[in-house]
DNA sequence: CTGAAAGCGCTTACAG
DNA sequence: CTGAAAGCGCTTACAG
């Protein structure tokens, strides 16, 4: 691209201005000078049209800040993930802070490089929603003042802040309502057990079939659910198995849809009783409505976010653990009876 | 924050590997050295967990791509919009290109702030879904040689490339969709008309209904519908007037969200009519299942992204339009008859 | 209070 | 081919 025009200078300002480099430089900094120079150096930055160079700002200062923070999640247009970034990006951007966001896709290797990249060109922190890989990587920037904080699963090989949500309980809660509403046979469909939120949600399955008294099938739970067509074919193969389960426990958004569509496919919809976890737009006007475990997905972001600031601010205290309650929210598809 | 360490910089690395400072630059930025030195670099590297500063680096360059580019869209939130990020992203990681998005809220101050933001921050190119107001604040740094796309809609007072979809045309489809299906009395539920989807999706609405005689009825118009609250209301006081409407065109994405809750509340959702602007997760499901005009939101990152890192290898031709084609999915709500 | 000078971590002509 | 030196656009002690 041709460039026409370079950007004005703060030493091109200086000079249109009449005064010296460090006196705009005190000026765009609010730093007090006499009201006549300060109106000369607003002047000549109007007149040319001067923003300052805030990568070379950054270089310089003492401190380092360069407002700029990373975001590392699975996918931003998953749902889940997009809500977390919004309310990211909304506490980021009350400070003035920009917010890069990238998807590993739940690919350590890509999760490793993006943070790699963020790092390099200068973050002032991260919050990673980490994929089963080791973070221990990430020791070192930490060491050097790189603010980090985890959000949705503990990293592995890393103490640091962490927010999370109640998975397991959300999970047990999920169980516990299918299994009161008569159901013994209940299907758990999940994400890669890499994933630490897959397994707290087994982990509360497990715990409200054993806490009722419902002994566990193994041909019940699916795990490794990660395109929405695999979690269609474990639905599928589940219902068509020799002794089918009269209900599904589907432990992630997507899982749900899939799942979703293959019973309205099958019409059985009114026959199979099913809760998700994590709440999805248009869970109230699907047939039957959809009864869910919901996340904070916007709370998770919000608090991670301030607990990131928090250590930018100066604490240095011991690493937080914070963990969000979910709610079971009744709409329908929970209430199907065995 | 206390910083234990600072991270090692190219002189350490030099000094540690018995080189100058110009040799460690050649070596990390894969110039040709000797390989007894490159191996004594390489080694120095890893010894000292050597990461070069990207930002110091662009500065320096003499082509100051900081390999980071802007994207701005109304919300991250909104699923429209997080499926075109995540293709921005996929082409951006591609070139080891970073994206920094921002929500502008349809707020003509906000954008220009975050686009002074991230041009401060040196990002090579900016693709703007913009609000409507004024663009021309851009025209400096586009001389400047940041490159421009626009995505979604068209820009105000200023040239430059563009990505939309065909919002007029599909407007159309829906609406002599409905016609078609015998209906005569068919609101236009729409979001502010300061953006220009909505104008022109209101113009397609006009046009199927002059191309197939129907008398356009002032009444069944809602416009500046922006949160869901709003739909909802619009829908109700349409469905409660004296001659209330049989079908419903909701022209975006959250404005059908709020129209088939309120349906589906008073009981309505088999008797009348809902063809909606934008696919929807799980719109097969519900009941009736939601007919759409799906536009490609991840075609339009796509293209946007494409036609961005065209103008940054030195594509500096006119600008560019692309329109995208809309595609009616018939899943039942649209087919309720008159 | 203001300005001249040094320097952040790099890249890149320029000599050797 | 390698190294010493200049300099990207700024901030910040240091003198005056």
């Amino acid at each position: 691209m041709r460039r026409a025009a370079r950007r004005p200078t703060m030493r091109e300002v200086a000079a249109v201005a009449g005064v010296s480099l460090s006196t705009v430089s005190r000026v765009v900094n609010g730093v007090e000078v006499q009201p006549e120079l300060a109106r000369r150096v607003h002047d000549a930055v109007e007149l040319l049209g001067y923003r300052r160079d805030l990568t070379a700002s950054t270089l310089r200062r003492a401190d380092r800040v360069s407002a700029t923070i990373g975001l590392l999640i699975e996918d931003v247009a998953n749902p889940f993930f997009s809500a977390l970034q919004r309310s990211v990006e909304d506490v980021a951007v009350s400070r003035s802070v920009l917010t890069v966001a990238g998807s590993s896709d739940e690919d350590p290797a890509r999760e490793r490089q993006l943070a790699e990249e963020l790092l390099a060109r200068g973050v002032d922190g991260l919050i990673v929603a980490p994929t089963g890989g080791d973070q221990s990587y990430l020791a070192r920037d930490r060491q050097a003042g790189v603010a980090l904080v985890f959000v949705d699963r503990p990293p592995n090989f890393l103490d640091a802040d962490i927010v999370v949500s109640d998975n397991a309980g959300g999970a047990y809660a999920a169980t516990a309502h299918l299994i009161e509403h008569g159901h013994r046979r209940i299907a758990f469909l999940g994400d890669r057990p890499e994933i630490h939120t897959a397994v707290e949600r087994l982990r509360g399955y497990r715990e409200a079939l054993a806490d009722h008294a419902v002994a566990e099938d193994p041909g019940l739970v699916r795990q490794g659910l990660i395109a929405p067509d695999q979690a269609r074919s474990a639905v599928l193969d589940l219902l068509r198995a020799r002794n089918p389960p009269t209900a599904l426990f589907t432990s992630q958004n997507l899982i749900t849809m899939g799942a979703v569509g293959v019973l309205h496919e099958l019409g059985l919809q009114q026959r199979i009783a099913l809760v998700g976890f994590d709440d999805i737009a248009l869970a109230d006007v699907v047939d039957p409505p959809l009864t869910v475990v919901a996340q904070d997905a916007a709370g998770l972001g919000r608090a991670a976010a301030e607990m990131l600031f928090a250590r930018l601010d100066g604490d240095d205290g011991p690493s937080r653990r914070l963990e969000l309650a979910t709610t079971l929210i009744e709409r329908g598809s929970g209430e199907v009876p065995a």
